[in-house]
RNA sequence: CGGGGCGUAGCGCAGCCUGGUAGCGCGGCGGUUUUGGGAACCGUAGGUCGUAGGUUCGAAUCCUAUCGCCCCGACCA
């Protein structure tokens, strides 16, 4: 993309209303712009982090074999009224009224909806298990929706529900999402370590919260500092292992790591003092395995190999889609702006020509950028009649993680320049080692 | 929902207390000189002062109501 035919509203003071950096950097790196409290349009930049990021978990549901749908945002009230949940759901739920009188709701999650689709097209064991889920925006009405797109009311959240014969079919179930939701957020960059948490509306007894660690999280953690050494990496999983989702479960697990709501201090006292951690968190995912809490009352049922007729075993499971786009800005920033990780970054390197109408320079910005292109990398090419000062600032502010520079003075000895955003280390090469470096960086993404 | 605060140009703000020609910086547009970390100068456009009532000769300013937004708390992906 050529900067000059894109829209990125950059702006240069901070709109008075934010106050945390994510919501700060979002909006003057023009990626979000609110509409409403807690309800925000998304811009270019932002709507490109978001898709990347969705792309991200879309691949990872896929390959733990789970399968896609999408349900609308508005549902009918009668399906609430029949879990019970209409009227125990509170203020939260944003009640809509149609033209013949209906009741209508924009869905704050979707257990019903899945429910109802299952229990009129399952009807045998043969078919489980199955594990269906989509993505697609949310609304609950939060009493005080704040920090931008980290408590807004209106969010793009990605929920799975799976379907099983038995208990264990079902905590099998639970312990896969388990290892995708780590697999996932570490492919976008992000330490996310699975708490013991609460059940909250939604119920169950096991439930884990993913948490990512940030002074402006919200939420209060309790953890042995041992678990922030754990990492997924590239190990291979078979997610219809049994045996090994169980063991990724107890390996990230087994140690202690509690939110506020769990919190026990008699148990984290036997934590060595030397590893015990307080520290503030950003939910970013949930897991529950609820047994049959909707199948029960929603007649959700298969027949069993026996000609038996019994409840299914559920669980849902969520990452806040939206969410993740602050969550990441908040765990990589710095003064200068966004630090975007390779994963999700909107582009992939961005180009700066620091003498728009130079002959020499403007001919190799075009061969370093259809040349990028042409491996398949995403370039941002800033072909503005700018100063380098401000082009520099506004490649900054975006947070692309890598910048090529092309100025007259490298090129009269046939290099440009290669600057990590993260470290500010820069290298000067031939254009054509940059972009083979640039391809190098991302070929295992 | 309790407490606090704010609505004046695209953004950041002053003016309000003490009523009398609506301002500043950034940004935009045109021009000149510049050009390796948000350039300087000149010119220029842009505002029913959130909305509705009221008081007054006269309201951004005082009064009333209302809408919106933000912050702290309780609640939440």
């Amino acid at each position: 993309m050529r900067l000059s035919n894109y829209f990125l509203p950059v702006l240069k003071e901070t709109p008075s209303e934010a106050q945390i950096a994510s919501h700060r950097l979002m909006l003057r790196a023009g990626m979000i712009r609110q509409a409403a409290a807690g309800i925000y349009s998304w811009l270019p930049l932002g709507f490109k982090v978001l898709r990347r990021i969705e792309n991200i978990v879309h691949e990872e549901q896929q390959r733990a074999g789970h399968v896609p749908l999408l349900m609308p945002t508005l549902q009918s009230a009668d399906l609430w009224r029949e879990s019970g949940r209409y009227d125990d759901y509170g203020e939260e739920m944003l009640r809509i009224r149609d033209r013949h009188k209906r009741d209508l709701l924009y869905g704050p999650t979707n257990e019903e909806l899945i429910t109802d689709i299952f229990r009129s097209a399952v009807g045998s064991y043969k078919d489980l298990p199955l594990t269906l889920y989509h993505i697609q925006w949310k609304f609950r009405d939060e009493i005080r929706p704040r920090f931008g797109v980290m408590r807004g009311r209106e969010f793009l959240m990605k929920d799975g529900y799976n379907f099983d014969l038995t208990k264990e079919d079902a905590l099998h179930a639970y312990n896969r999402h388990l290892v995708s939701y780590l697999r996932t957020y570490e492919r976008m960059g992000l330490k996310a370590i699975p708490m013991r948490a609460d059940g909250g509306p939604i119920g169950g007894d096991y439930t884990h919260e993913f948490l990512v660690l940030a002074e402006t999280g919200e939420s209060e953690v309790f953890y042995d500092s041992e678990i922030t050494d754990l990492t997924f990496g590239d190990r291979e999983i078979d997610y219809t292992d049994v045996g090994q989702c169980q063991a990724v479960l107890e390996e990230f697990t087994s140690r202690y790591a509690r939110t506020d709501e769990t919190h026990d201090e008699a148990v984290f006292a036997e934590v060595p003092e030397e590893r015990r951690r307080t520290a503030r968190g950003i939910e970013v995912g949930q897991i529950f395995y609820f047994g049959t809490k909707y199948s029960e009352p929603m007649g959700a049922t298969v027949v069993t190999a026996g000609g038996e007729r019994v409840p299914v075993h559920m669980g849902s499971h969520g990452i806040g889609v939206s969410r993740l786009v602050g969550a990441l800005i908040e765990a990589n920033h710095d003064e200068r702006g966004i630090i975007w990780p390779e994963g999700v970054t909107p582009f992939h390197v961005g180009i700066v020509n620091l003498k728009q109408g130079d002959e020499a320079t403007d001919a190799a910005c075009e061969a370093l950028y259809k040349g990028l292109q042409a491996l398949g990398l995403d370039p941002l090419y800033d072909d503005r009649s700018e100063r380098a000062g401000a082009k520099f600032a506004t490649m900054d502010l975006i947070g692309l993680p890598w910048r090529i520079t092309v100025g007259p003075r490298g090129l009269k000895n046939g290099v440009v320049e290669l600057t990590s955003r993260r470290t500010g280390e820069s290298e000067e090469m031939s254009p054509e080692d940059a972009i083979l470096k640039v391809n190098g960086i991302y070929a295992g993404l």
